[in-house]
DNA sequence: CCTCGGTTGTGCTG
DNA sequence: CAGCACAACCGAGG
């Protein structure tokens, strides 16, 4: 009918790019494509990191930019808060359908309840696809009885129990409808990509992993063009001290900003598993890693105050110490030691590259100081030993991002302070001097905070029920 | 109530 | 290089 094509033919859709900083496995982007006479691709975040983490998505949105440009239309960087752009643009565009990529953290849950509700005041009809993640995570908490799993092996159980994932969407069309002509709102010199300096840094960006769509299916390639080695990945032998051939695909910072479809991954593994019948299994296969994000994704999403320790009900309520002194040598690298960040050796590569995604981040954290997760707090890792015997005997990674250390004698370089004066004079670093001098004796702090880990168990175990303080009492 | 198992512990002893 | 002390963990599933 006339009027049917004619209201279709005047659909005007806005796409707003927050995460899902691509085109591939994009439904919002399909659906915002869907009969549309105008297709508004935008971009607004109140994203506040360093500059190097800033850069990665800068470069994401160039990239994103020079997809919609090869399709005839481009993307719109707008300026502000969105509870102020977004009704404004509903307005002047005559805006009738709103699009986005559900997005489970908290932050974003606020913002997007706020936005729900504007777009209802405006007419504008919500359409929210999830393609962040492999699942609806809503969908796995209901299928699980309605409260997520709180291990990796019955998380890995629940997801067989619910079958493959869905496949990643069609790719978009080669044409999408650019915006109007002459929208202010919509100005190209108001809305283009901003450089590193417009947003406000002062210091140059380091560029370790380019960001964007382009590279991150470029990576996914390169990982899957050895499939023998896509079935055998066994994360606990890769090496978080490797550095000049990282040991593992580099995928997460994409998977973050969705560089990279997570779905779009999980396809390509099982395709290389019904190849290579005798591939590896969660939770240290490469799927696994995949499921690990979909875990910890699904815990967060569904935990209140999973950022958090106070009011988050799966942490342990522990009585840590705030020693400002204490953190701020942490912060500027002066411990004399090389501590552990989350996820061990691979927190250290993460803060090579600094993109790391917020649920995963707090669940590393958590893992790490025994609050949740993982409980036998009397497993400390040791800072000298954990490189030492396993992973770099040699001290390769220190000498490349320590060259203070370089040439310091292997036998010395975890613990330098031990090596005779003479040895630091002649590596050209004696400590106190030219390197910090541990801030504390591991060993020792180890042993007492082993020992009130054991006494914040006990307290929370009172907290947790009244078995606990029965035991207690008796 | 019970058992099982957890992606990666350390350090000493024999 | 295996075995064990450390100090006694906790969610899932039966």
């Amino acid at each position: 009918m006339a009027s049917a094509s004619a209201s279709a033919g005047a659909k005007v859709s806005i796409v707003w790019f927050r995460k899902g900083l691509r085109v591939h496995d994009n439904p919002a982007l399909i659906e915002a494509c869907r009969d549309a006479a105008h297709v508004y691709p935008i971009f607004q975040s109140s994203y506040k990191v360093t500059v190097n983490r800033y850069n990665f998505l800068l470069e994401s949105l160039r990239d994103l930019d020079n997809s919609f440009r090869a399709r005839g239309s481009r993307l719109l960087v707008l300026r502000g808060k969105p509870e102020e752009v977004l009704p404004r643009v509903f307005r002047e565009w005559g805006a009738k359908q709103l699009c986005f990529e559900v997005d489970t953290e908290p932050y974003a849950k606020a913002r997007d309840a706020r936005v729900h509700q504007l777009a209802a005041e405006a007419g504008v009809e919500v359409h929210a696809a999830v393609s962040h993640t492999l699942y609806d995570t809503e969908m796995l908490v209901a299928r699980h009885g309605g409260s997520p799993p709180l291990t990796m092996q019955s998380f890995t159980k629940l997801v067989d129990r619910v079958g493959d994932p869905p496949p990643p969407a069609p790719d978009p069309p080669a044409a999408i409808p650019p915006p109007a002509p002459g929208m202010p709102a919509a100005d190209p010199a108001a809305t283009g990509v901003p450089t590193w300096q417009e947003v406000g840094f002062t210091e140059a960006p380091v560029t370790i992993f380019k960001g964007g769509e382009t590279e991150a299916l470029r990576r996914l390639d390169a990982s899957f063009a050895d499939p023998k080695w896509v079935a055998g990945f066994q994360k606990p032998d890769t090496n978080p001290a490797a550095f000049e051939r990282p040991a593992t695909t580099v995928l997460s910072p994409y998977l973050k900003f969705g560089c990279l479809s997570a779905r779009l991954f999980h396809a390509r593994l099982l395709a290389v598993y019904r190849e290579h019948k005798a591939h590896t299994q969660p939770p240290v296969s490469l799927r696994g890693q995949l499921l690990w994000r979909e875990f910890f994704y699904t815990v967060g999403a569904h935990t209140p105050n999973f950022d958090r320790m106070v009011g988050n009900p799966i942490c342990k309520q522990i009585p840590w110490d705030t020693n400002e002194e204490f953190y701020n040598a942490w912060r500027e690298a002066r411990t004399g030691e090389q501590l552990p960040a989350p996820d061990s050796g691979a927190g250290r590569t993460c803060k090579a590259r600094e993109v790391v995604d917020h649920y995963i981040n707090a669940a590393n954290w958590m893992w790490l100081s025994a609050s949740a997760f993982f409980s036998q707090y009397f497993r400390v890792y040791s800072p000298v030993t954990f490189g030492k015997k396993v992973y770099d005997p040699s001290g390769a990674f220190i000498r490349r991002f320590l060259p203070v250390l370089k040439d310091m004698p292997a036998k010395y370089i975890y613990e330098p302070w031990t090596a005779p004066l003479e040895v630091q004079r002649r590596a050209g670093c004696v400590v106190g001097v030219d390197y910090p001098r541990p801030i504390l004796d591991h060993a020792v702090v180890s042993k007492r905070n082993t020992a009130r880990m054991a006494e914040a168990y006990r307290a929370n175990k009172c907290v947790a029920g009244p078995g606990g303080v029965v035991d207690e009492l008796a």
